[in-house]
DNA sequence: TGAATTTAGTTGGTATTACAACTATTATCT
DNA sequence: AGATAATAGTTGTAATACCAACTAAATTCA
């Protein structure tokens, strides 16, 4: 009697792959906090991530947020256009080094920042209520393991 | 003498934010995978998935395949059109209600699948060499968790 | 010095993505 | 049955992203 498919087929189990879960885990955590940015503040999550960047890094230039941020430079580019326009930002040019940008948070980028940044880290407490204390610091560790792990061996 | 910054301005560490880790995170890890998959196979992650699922549950609907995968359904159309027209899915349509399709990977959609499914698990092993068996159980434990908890309790 | 290379940032073209409006079919409600 | 609502899938459009080409400035090196 001939077996009709003799090969066993191997599945691959969409929702118990690692990649995917990692993907949707943050896609969802993401989505949910950058309702909050553009509803209460009108700002993209790429938009936020410039000006927190500002906010601990005053005055690094927009290569240094890209390096930062992985953000990649052309988007970093027009981001940092909208938000100069915005006056949320200012921007000087180095006089050592005329192509290197100083960007800082203006006044009111800065009022910004300072609501944006408790509403940030409230969400972020939120969501770490489902582990315990060590739990938080264990993921931390493995996260950052994993991300350089990702980095070092497979480029 | 009069202090100039009454305030203390609380300082947000993007490079410590979670939500930001694993957005970056996740990012490296698709980006590492997407390419093996455009160059070798010339598809999308958001292909991939669609054949994966197809493989697991053959004879699905669009609708279903885009609860299980969170592609959202205009783009999910646009990608089942490209793989039929590649010729790696089918489609009918269900006799008893005629909206519902029903998807089904082709011979030639099947020899694809069976070649993607050992370079995704290889890759994710690969990844998973940072950990010991207890950590990848326990990090797996962790994100569901997590992915639940930002789930349930926020939207 | 000055030609070639590197670096910082901008711009253009193209592909993806998200969101909303739309069509077709089925289910519900009176 | 007939009107209304819900569901599956498609299409239009606008925002966003990615990649590569480009400009301007600075550095290297012969």
């Amino acid at each position: 009697m001939t077996e009709n498919s003799p090969k066993k087929r191997e599945i691959l189990q969409l929702e118990r792959y690692l990649p995917y879960r990692l993907s949707t885990l943050s896609n969802r955590i993401s989505g949910l906090i950058s309702e909050t940015y553009s509803s209460k503040f009108a700002l993209s999550i790429t938009e936020w991530r410039i000006m927190a960047v500002l906010g601990e890094y005053p005055g690094v230039s927009a290569d240094e947020v890209s390096t930062k941020t992985q953000i990649e430079k052309s988007i970093l580019s027009r981001a940092i256009s909208k938000l100069l326009g915005r006056k949320l930002l200012e921007r000087e040019f180095d006089a050592e080094d005329r192509r290197r940008s100083i960007l800082t948070l203006t006044a009111t980028g800065l009022s910004v920042y300072d609501e944006v940044v408790p509403v940030s880290y409230a969400y972020e407490d939120a969501l770490l209520t489902c582990f315990s204390v060590a739990e938080r610091e264990q993921f931390g560790e493995l996260i950052d393991r994993l991300y350089l792990h990702a980095g070092s061996s497979f480029k």
